[in-house]
DNA sequence: TTTATTTAGGAATGATCATTCCTAATTTGG
DNA sequence: CCAAATTAGGAATGATCATTCCTAAATAAA
């Protein structure tokens, strides 16, 4: 029992270049030969660190869902006001989806559409990383709205999830508008979502729907 | 110059049934073998009729971008008023996605995402289809502002946009949740376009943002 | 230095893929 | 009935895929 020969790559960085490649042209789509040129790790190294290609997949996807969570939770975080965040981290990822350089939109979404429901492996990773996303959003609200910036009568839960629909939106639509054009609809998305001040009585309001 | 041996299929029918096995399963992931199953054409007659795997996607695309612009065309269409027009078709979205017999969500949505926006040939398609979806809801929300439903002071483009941006999203979070959950988040969606009624003076209305 | 152990390198392996070839079947015009 | 024309059937073809085998290289303990 000794120790071999090191290793000549990091395993992190290895890790993370495999979860561009793949967030880039999804699983399918990406080749074998495709992550050892993304890695600069040998077929055999790959398969002997990582597993199979669905077991590297798995990490990968695992890796970015945390990365992503931790980097919600902060853009989200006080002192900001609840209401200018929201609006920041949507413009944010709509001007990520709607760069042309680099991987396009969220990998989440893309890994969505391409493998759910049926892939079981992914459906499970794929579902609490929205719930963890949507439960941010739901604090953010249940802040603005103790702040007097967000409407009280809004249910905090269907808020956070209308406003995470909306993003996922703005990851497709993304690819095809400019954000010239993706811009100026992100207020129409929080429109609904501010406080109306009625100074003088007749705080009258039409529900949204009869 | 004689006429050969006619046809075993029908043309239309098979490609109906090729649009959705790509529907499905995405361009990538759906074989010849799987199109000769789905369509019972031979594999012969489909390079024949419809050319290789890439020209039959897209006339594949081509038919269902036609077929969704005149369905979505008719559900908008007055003498429904067009508030309730809008919202029934996002819940009428919403529950396709969400149910989980047939193909999942929007062919156009999941050719976005796997495709674009490398591809040249797709690209191009998928923009003229969304151009079309955005120009039909701008329609149906002038309509609404005409009718004094839908708040006066919205630009009924970005509007358009908007709404459609967020139907995308509801294709994607479908796969996840299921429409109990999504259901009320449409409502949140249209608030934004409700107008508000002022009886008396007074009417001030917070803009979307600081 | 030797030996066990681990990684790297490159060439296989077998499966699946899109596409094509060749032949038999089936039609219509002459 | 015959000949030209078109489709169907099934077996190839060659490329690409994920995965594994085998051997060389590099380390640490003995």
């Amino acid at each position: 029992m000794t120790a071999g020969r090191p290793r000549d790559f990091d395993e992190t960085t290895a890790l993370d270049a495999a979860m561009r490649a793949f967030w880039d042209r999804g699983y399918h789509a990406t080749s074998i030969g495709e992550l050892v040129d993304a890695t600069g790790v040998h077929r055999n190294s790959l398969y002997a660190t990582f597993g199979d290609k669905k077991t590297l997949f798995l990490k990968a996807l695992d890796s970015y869902i945390d990365g992503a969570l931790q980097r919600f939770e902060e853009k989200l975080a006080p002192p900001r006001p609840a209401l200018e965040a929201l609006k920041e981290a949507l413009v944010h990822y709509a001007r990520i989806v709607a760069t042309p350089a680099g991987p396009r939109g969220c990998f989440v979404t893309n890994t969505t559409i391409e493998l759910l429901p049926q892939d079981k492996d992914v459906a499970p990773r794929i579902r609490n990383g929205f719930k963890g996303m949507v439960t941010l959003l739901e604090a953010t609200i249940r802040r603005g709205q103790a702040s007097g910036e967000i409407a009280p009568d809004l249910d905090p839960r269907d808020t956070a999830l209308y406003l995470y629909t909306y993003g996922q939106g703005l990851r497709v639509v993304g690819r095809v508008w400019s954000m010239a054009d993706l811009g100026p609809t992100v207020d129409l998305a929080l429109r609904g979502l501010v406080q109306v001040s009625s100074p003088r009585g007749s705080g009258e309001r039409k529900g949204p729907m009869p």
